[in-house]
DNA sequence: AAGATATAGTTCATGGGTGAATAAACGTAG
DNA sequence: CTACGTTTATTCACCCATGAACTATATCTT
């Protein structure tokens, strides 16, 4: 991958010279909001390339901690859809693959014969286990140099932006 | 989509209970990782579904943009690949692509046989120049609330977080 | 000058994700 | 109780993106 540092100092020249062209253009808004979806999509891939070698996307990786975490082990596919924020169809091929690792089962649910209820299996618990512990340095090596009112800061920040987005959201609807 | 809103609440309940099963789990790191890529990927469905009803995806857009504010509305694909963070193949097809549209052109370079040479015509520029201002609304929307030193410290934040991503990768490469 | 090496771009096979259509089970209004 | 509408999950067809293999050109080494 290209260096994100190299990025961003595209970024900044490329919206210096389209202001120069569209002179209404809101450069802090605009290089604010590239600037996320470039270090989000860096997070993303680094987070893929450390769950690779399990054989496991991020998609898979959140639909299993969603298990996991669950008090019982138990779910069902639409709450997973929620959780993991996939689609239903994404989710079917999601449960597939993992009840073939062993690492969930598919049942059926005798309250609603509709639903599909999946659990985490002993193997899959020992395997989160086992995956989680190496992911903490790493996590903390994302935020070095980080103060702790700079984590507040960036986690108030990230929830006021995703209330506009919601808001945003909302209004496109009516 | 779910509201983020109510997927970060999601978020926040699970972090809690992995911390009780996984007690060295790193709550805040973790939470604000997630957060950015939730807020991110929120960030591109949103932009997304803008430029749906031209037909583009964000790919095609930022390189067409990057035609655009080029002083002489041309470069080449490997160049583009660059800016617009693709692999060669994927750029290969939004080339074709936009080609096809009328939007750019492709020749070859005079200097260096292997280079293609990608121009933006007169019908791309038009094309971008209607496309933008209508997104100028938008760009405020997502960060209504935010003073200008929330802004100033959001960009600080994240041009931090870069530059840590880009440590580790260079790191994980020795 | 010749051969090894590197770079630019394309093609092909594949992976991961989505929307539309479908089937089964459930809820509800008459 | 029947008929209609809803929800759950799956399948199918497609879109976007990537890695590996390949071709053509350029550059480096000797």
């Amino acid at each position: 991958m290209t260096r994100l540092a190299h990025r961003i100092d595209m970024l900044d020249e490329g919206v210096e010279r389209a202001r120069q062209i569209v002179p209404d253009l809101p450069v802090a808004e605009v290089t604010l909001a590239r600037l996320l979806l470039m270090v989000g999509g860096g997070l993303q891939e680094e987070l893929e390339r450390k769950l690779k070698p399990h054989k496991l996307g991020d998609s898979d990786f959140r639909t299993l901690i969603a298990l996991f975490s669950h008090p019982d082990g138990s779910s069902t596919p639409s709450e997973l859809c929620q959780f993991a924020a996939q689609g239903p169809t994404n989710m079917t091929r999601i449960t597939n693959a993992l009840v073939k690792r062993g690492l969930i089962t598919r049942g059926h649910s005798e309250a609603d014969r509709r639903q599909v209820v999946i659990r985490i299996t002993a193997d899959g618990r020992r395997f989160v286990r086992k995956l989680l512990p190496p992911m903490f340095p790493r996590a903390h090596a994302y935020f070095a140099g980080f103060s702790e009112a700079d984590k507040r800061h960036l986690g108030r920040l990230l929830r006021k932006l995703a209330a506009n987005l919601d808001h945003l959201d909302a209004d496109a609807q009516r």
